[in-house]
DNA sequence: TATTGTTATACTCTATAACTATA
DNA sequence: TATAGTTATAGAGTATAACAATA
């Protein structure tokens, strides 16, 4: 398949399996595209090595998060990993019910539900964390560990428009 | 399983709602993370940005490349946004459904089904990239005219992951 | 045989709104 | 009143598999 991916010139475009010329019109300077793609591409590889396990990226997230803090409430998790309450319920209802996650009443504030790891998790979430480290290593070999660094700290900057107002 | 894997700091971080500190344990090491964060952060203020015009992300990029290459093929379209074509169909389905695109069966190859944006597309579309427009210029705010231009070559060697082998 | 589109089906993520119970 | 969680509901994206029409 040839790809002619020309981005900066005012005629981008690429060759589509059908041997046409595509114009992006200028779709392609936009960031949130290449966000967009980016994050399809890595989110695709991330599935293909993890495939069989069954974790999702965001259901991975939840479980390294409640296993790195123990009897964290659920909310907490949904907060930090920038998630709403509902959707939080969503992944932990669907964790609870293949008996990776534990879901137990606060005893200092009852109205908490307190996250622990399951032993079948433990062992779930340790192949998966090996899946994970070989498809880091395959995304990572793209880059220079400056390249690495840098790409972290502006995708961060990203991260600071969930704070800003939006008035 | 020990894990040091923490970028920033040995015990990176972030005080939740609740005033708890909640460890990442390397979650913020794992670039798939602060990926998959960025993303959510620009498609939120994107969502918000384009709220009463109807036109999600994707939407949007199928509309503007439609529009830029009137009479592409269907399928053209999905391969050149990295689309699968059944997910291409529930796309274009639901944008023909609400009037803003007409797909007609090619002359040339029977098989094609050939897209053009109607002129309620048209004037959708108009609407839309001015949000856009005012969207992006929030985001691309955040970086130096240089950091942006590094951050999309970046990225776009992430897109790369897709035309690798995974053997 | 290969390609293009289609349909059926399924799963995940996301969010809003209304509700319960607790604080 | 405010917070944590829950339920119901809905929309959107993603993909696999089987199929029809066409090349």
């Amino acid at each position: 398949m040839t790809r002619q991916v020309t981005s900066s010139s005012p005629r981008a475009g690429v060759v589509a399996a059908t041997g046409e010329t595509l114009d992006f019109a200028g779709l392609d300077s936009l960031l949130g595209y290449h966000l967009r793609r980016a994050q399809g591409a890595v989110h695709r590889d991330y599935l293909a090595a993890t495939a069989e396990l069954k974790l999702t990226q965001k259901q991975t997230a939840v479980m390294w998060m409640v296993q790195g803090n123990p009897g964290v409430a659920q909310g907490a998790i949904g907060a930090a990993l920038g998630m709403d309450r509902a959707t939080m319920m969503v992944l932990v209802d669907r964790l609870e019910a293949r008996g990776l996650l534990r879901r137990t009443r606060s005893r200092a504030d009852a109205r908490r539900r307190e996250l622990q790891v399951t032993a079948t998790g433990e062992q779930l979430l340790a192949r998966t964390r090996q899946r994970v480290a070989r498809h880091e290593a395959r995304v990572k070999a793209l880059f220079t560990p400056q390249e690495l660094r840098k790409l972290e700290s502006l995708l961060r900057r990203l991260q600071s428009l969930e704070q800003a107002d939006h008035a």
